[in-house]
DNA sequence: CAGTGGTCTAGACCACCTT
DNA sequence: AGGTGGTCTAGACCACTGT
């Protein structure tokens, strides 16, 4: 029950917001006149503040104050788990199968996968319950990840394997709705023209650019959640 | 070019584990050790650690040390900004289309929005050069939000207005793709069964519930796009 | 029980911005 | 030019946890 005296002069402040007691604009007490109001130390204070500007409830300019933001956007954490530790949070069967393995001399793979020098192919499919959720297309940059030339992806997915091998830093991801080709439909075992997500994530480590990857899901078999609580 | 002492320690760190120097399990210098190796004291080692333990660089154990984390997923930060901004970063001109405003008695509102009370019903188009690019159905709880009574959201999107209006603390987003309805492809101008892009989103403010909203994309007319880099 | 991270203090200096 | 946030210090005590 008892909290720490940052969480408590955060918890005030963003109360004070959030009940709109505060509105966007309103400038907030300075940090000296806080801490006394606290009877504390300044730095406890300016912890409490940094921690809400991060959260983007506050804005902080020298000189003039901290004032409470205005919201701009609706933002959310996307989690982009592993397709195995999707199937059994639902308590089904997973199983991932290699099609294609195929190393590209440079220039050999595709313009969307981003990748100049020599890389890895791999195709597969992800199947929940024996039912084929995710068809996946990757291309792994050689040149980044020469580890990846000994493995041949029968056994674990490559994005599995990644996230426990090669440490990334930044990530782009693009989500659209597309139809299912006629070849992704009989992969999947739907009909051609069938709504599907299309998950494209291009992932770099410092800068180097490490791998490309297209997953399509059936519309009706898999969904993105995403939950966001600023703070 | 100079950077704080904060940072520094967190970018000395970052790049050990980022380089694979320092994999997933290994122990990090104790604080005391790092403050005695940087000259400087404990509190600015550990702000720079619990910055990373934040990101999910590390984790922290009492008594044990702090250890480089092993990854367990991809995150992304997914903006969903207001459509209006989408469409002025594109250059294109935007223009809403209010269709339908209702006043719901309670129970009235349908289960998916999860209003048992009194609510706002509305419903409209969003184009960008005069081309539909999603539709949008919406419920507001009007013990939320009681001041929403007095607008006909003829000029603003309700999106836009409750933003301003509004300070939401947590919200729930779902991602899918569907195929268009008849009435669905009729108010977007595509052909029935067009792969669709569905973004659905529950706000809470607190512990009240305030909206759900369903927004249609045809699928070749938006997508979106996620940038994330952990720190 | 010993030692780590977690929190806080009272003070200091600086960079920067608004007036 | 003055006052704000931004950073840092040297010390302290506490809570938790692994041995």
């Amino acid at each position: 029950m008892t909290a720490t005296l940052d969480q408590r002069i955060r918890g005030d402040i963003s109360a004070r917001i959030h009940s709109g007691e505060w509105p966007p604009g309103t400038r907030i007490p300075y940090e000296t006149e806080l801490a006394a109001h606290y009877g504390c130390a300044r730095a406890t204070v300016s912890k409490a503040m940094e921690t809400l500007a991060r959260a983007g409830l506050i804005e902080r300019r020298r000189k003039a104050g901290s004032f409470v933001a205005r919201p701009h956007s609706q933002s959310a954490v996307l989690e982009v788990p592993d397709l195995a530790s999707v199937a059994a949070a639902k308590g089904e069967t997973y199983r991932w199968q290699r099609n294609r393995l195929a190393a590209l001399a440079a220039g050999e793979a595709p313009d969307i996968a981003g990748i100049a020098g020599a890389a890895l192919a791999v195709e597969g499919v992800h199947f929940a319950d024996d039912l084929p959720f995710a068809i996946e297309e990757r291309w792994i940059s050689l040149a980044a990840v020469p580890g990846c030339a000994d493995e041949d992806f029968t056994g674990t997915a490559p994005g599995t394997w990644l996230l426990g091998h090669v440490p990334w830093t930044h990530a782009r991801h693009r989500i659209r709705a597309v139809a299912a080709s006629a070849a992704e439909a009989r992969r999947l075992a739907i009909r051609p023209g069938t709504a599907c997500l299309s998950l494209e994530r291009w992932t770099w480590r410092a800068r180097d650019y490490v791998t490309y990857v297209r997953q399509l899901f059936p519309g009706d078999r898999h969904d993105l959640i995403a939950d966001f609580d600023p703070s």
